[in-house]
DNA sequence: CGAGAGATGCGCT
DNA sequence: GCGCATCTCTCGC
C-alpha cells in the first residue's frame, strides 16, 4: 500500500479521473477500492464555471479534499486536481467495500452489500465523509488514498450523470465489467 | 423489472 | 426563489 502524493493529482483532470480507478480510499476503519469517477473542470457542469465561495477550492488546491452538500440530504466526494488558476476535481461515484463492511451497512441502513457505495451519495453515507471533510489535504486529514498495486484491465466511458449542461463530454471512467459501478 | 415522483436544504443570482 | 454532480419508494406491467 503506497501512499499517493500531491503530485498526482497536479495534472489534467481527465487523466487523474482515469488514474484514480483501482486506487483504494482509507476513511477510519473503511476500505474501498475506487471504480468510478467524473472529471469537472471549468465547463458549464462544473462548480468551477464559475469561481464562487464553493468552486474556490477547485481554483486554489489539488490533492484535497471537495465534500459538497446535494439535494438537502446528500454528501459528494470528489479530489481536487489541476494547477496554475486551472480549476478542477474528481467526483468518487462508486467503489468496491474492502474493509468495515459491518460499519458501512449499518451506516448506510442496508443488507445488500451491492446498494453499499454503488453511488456518489452512497459511497459518502457509507464511509460516513460529511462537510466537515471539505477542505483537508488528502492524506494529512481523515481521509487517505493509496496504490495496492491493483491493475485496472479495462477503462470504460461514458458521459456524466445527472447534469444537465455540458452533456457533450464523455468524463466519466469506470472499470470496464464492474459489479460495483453504479446504474 | 422500469418509470415517475417526493424528500429536503443550501448556494447562488 | 430556483435549481441541484442523488436516492428511495411506489405503482403499474
Amino acid at each position: 500500500m503506497k501512499p499517493i502524493e500531491s503530485d498526482f493529482f497536479a495534472r489534467d483532470t481527465v487523466l487523474v479521473a482515469q488514474e484514480l480507478l483501482g486506487k483504494v480510499i482509507v476513511v477510519g476503519d473503511c476500505v474501498m477500492r475506487i471504480v468510478e469517477t467524473e472529471a469537472y473542470r471549468d465547463d458549464a457542469a462544473s462548480h468551477a464555471h464559475t469561481k464562487t465561495g464553493r468552486s474556490a477550492i477547485m481554483y486554489d488546491t489539488y490533492g484535497h479534499v471537495y465534500v459538497y452538500f446535494i439535494y438537502g440530504m446528500y454528501f459528494c466526494l470528489n479530489f481536487t486536481t489541476e494547477t496554475k488558476g486551472m480549476p478542477g476535481a474528481v467526483l468518487i461515484r462508486a467503489g468496491e467495500p474492502l474493509q468495515g463492511i459491518e460499519m458501512m451497512m449499518t451506516r448506510r441502513g442496508v443488507e445488500r452489500k451491492e446498494n453499499l457505495c454503488s453511488g456518489p451519495g452512497k459511497l459518502c453515507q457509507a464511509l460516513g465523509i460529511t462537510n466537515e471533510h471539505n477542505g483537508q489535504q488528502i492524506g494529512s486529514g481523515m481521509v487517505r488514498l493509496f496504490d495496492d498495486g491493483y491493475v485496472v484491465e479495462r477503462i470504460g466511458r461514458s458521459r456524466r450523470v445527472g447534469i444537465s449542461r455540458g452533456r457533450h463530454l464523455f468524463w466519466r471512467f469506470f472499470v470496464n465489467g464492474n459489479k460495483w459501478v453504479s446504474r
